[in-house]
DNA sequence: ATACAACCTAGAGTTAACTCTAAGTCAAGA
DNA sequence: TCTTGACTTAGAGTTAACTCTAGGTTGTAT
């Protein structure tokens, strides 16, 4: 028997409201319901849903995710459309690595500097972090 | 002469209104004003909003900034909650760096998979970023 | 002196992404 | 059968982060 909303929710670490609004908002496909008109996840809805969370967690909006699901679902099959779409993805993950990187040298920078052995100096985030590369 | 709200507008790329509303949250200080009553921007002040670009192009929410403000202009001077801080903020930004990195190594493979030679693959997107490692 | 742009404040409006509520239905156990 | 908990819809409420508006003031160029 598949799913119920509660059972994904608990499983996936999502509300059964998001879950709903999800579907409302054409993330995820009309769910199919049984007899008494509940909703049973089919597994490749459930995968649907783990890859929304992964990809909010990497801070993509929901309308970035609904264009990514466009891609594979080949609603967007026009092919030239579809690699500018993920090429240009892959430019703003690679910026994205780069300030993280960026980030995380500055951050284990002042690890060292401010709090080595327990002696007072100042510890210069702001200035540390303004001067590097910009993209708007 | 400090620069007006219209040139720090102009020159970093914030809007003026979103200017003042920083301001009134506390992200920046109090700018001070000359004769007439307009904002006088220090050279201070302008980093602090230079940081603050930079951060949200990080995804960082302004609440999150606001705490690594602190951190900097010494109203957190309790060293080990400022530590404990940094340090949690150089974990998320860890896991933030694997996550781009698969995300990276998916949307380049599917570049690869799916618009090689203008043959028509499928391009399993979801399928192949679904099962990823979690971290909640 | 007058026009005009840039500025001021206070507060209303917007968008994304939930989050919750009300009022009702369904299913399983005592 | 009754109760309880999980579910249903429609729609209202919330939070973050702006974004805009109204109505007024200031500074500069002609």
């Amino acid at each position: 028997m598949q799913k119920s909303i509660g059972d994904v929710s608990k499983e996936i670490g999502v509300s059964i409201h998001t879950l709903r609004y999800y579907e409302k908002i054409g993330l995820l496909p009309h769910i199919t319901k049984d007899e008494g008109g509940r909703r049973r996840y089919e597994p490749k809805d459930i995968d649907r849903v783990r890859f929304i969370k992964r990809a909010k967690r990497m801070k993509f909006s929901l309308s970035e995710i609904h264009q990514l699901i466009r891609i594979e679902t080949a609603e967007l099959i026009d092919k030239p459309q579809a690699q500018k779409l993920i090429s240009e993805k892959l430019q703003e993950v690679e910026q994205g690595l780069i300030d993280l990187m960026n980030l995380k040298k500055d951050l284990s920078g002042m690890l060292n500097a401010c709090f080595k052995s327990g002696d007072n100096h100042d510890c210069p985030i702001i200035e540390s972090i303004k001067d590097n590369k910009e993209t708007p």
